[in-house]
DNA sequence: AGACAATAATTGCATACGCAGATACTTGCA
DNA sequence: TGCAAGTATCTGCGTATGCAATTATTGTCT
């Protein structure tokens, strides 16, 4: 009744089991934090720091849709998420002057202001997560490679 | 102005970020192919697929804060999930004998169907949605993590 | 037994999400 | 110019989620 037809599956199986298993347990666990201490959501943040990250080098600002693929998010989510932190003032919009259809935003003084004081929160809150998730056995390798990931350079 | 305060941080919150993208892409995938297919969302099949292994074994049935904690969900959330397959006659509720507080679900036949059925389109868009994220620069080792999580045993 | 804390599940409420359709702008081609 | 197709964003709608409060059951202590 019941075989299993494909070992090399199974494993693929597993581990994006574990894979969804450690993301929901960290985000839950960021969440929270971020939340309590500055009501920030893990995305409202996210998008914050990818914003703040293309506007340091003053390449190229990022449109609705960049930004929407970045956090991988649909395009309607973007905008509310956008409206969002531009009604409490952590952004601005503005139209890109040579094809107006593209939206671009700056984070505003208080958008990096609030940023900076959540950032803290949000590495400790993942540094947590990840200390708690390791103590589960089926989510530890997985733990381990995401530690390992960016080590030097 | 703008410090880098500590490598190693730096390196859990890309790491965080890849996990978090390839995460986000993954289940965006999978829940498109699922519920074209079988009017199934990604968690729900992950529900039936955790419930129908615990029957397997005949050994303990889980009860509903387990089955949250399991596919990391809110109880609130996961009491309505239950209910929504229960209404579709996947799965049947039962109280536990010794504890009337704890409640048992068995994945019915029609269930069990369902989710053999929808068990080859999950693996198909989960290898599709690893193929697609291993070509972008920043989520491949993380994809090769993944693979590699349970290759024997 | 009776009171009180602890545990399991559910429900009310506000919010965020994705999909599909609508709107605004640009580009290409006649 | 004028019109069709393509691209970027936004809006309407239904649904899933988490938190906090509620109900039901069990265990403990006197």
């Amino acid at each position: 009744m019941s075989r299993t037809p494909d070992p090399a599956l199974l494993g693929l199986a597993q581990g994006w089991c574990a894979l969804s298993a450690l993301h929901g347990r960290i985000e839950a666990h960021i969440e929270r934090a971020l939340q309590a201490a500055h009501g920030l959501s893990v995305r409202e943040f996210s998008v914050l720091d990818v914003l703040s990250r293309q506007h340091n080098g003053e390449g190229g600002h990022l449109r609705m849709n960049e930004v929407a693929e970045a956090v991988v998010l649909s395009q309607s989510a973007t905008t509310r998420l956008v409206n969002r932190l531009e009604d409490r003032g952590l952004l601005t919009r503005y139209l890109c002057l040579t094809d107006r259809r593209g939206i671009y935003t700056d984070v505003t003084e208080a958008g990096l202001a609030l940023l900076g004081e959540a950032r803290p929160t949000n590495d400790t809150a993942l540094r947590e997560a990840l200390r708690e998730a390791s103590k589960r056995e089926e989510l530890a390798p997985l733990v381990a490679a995401v530690e390992s990931l960016a080590p030097v350079s």
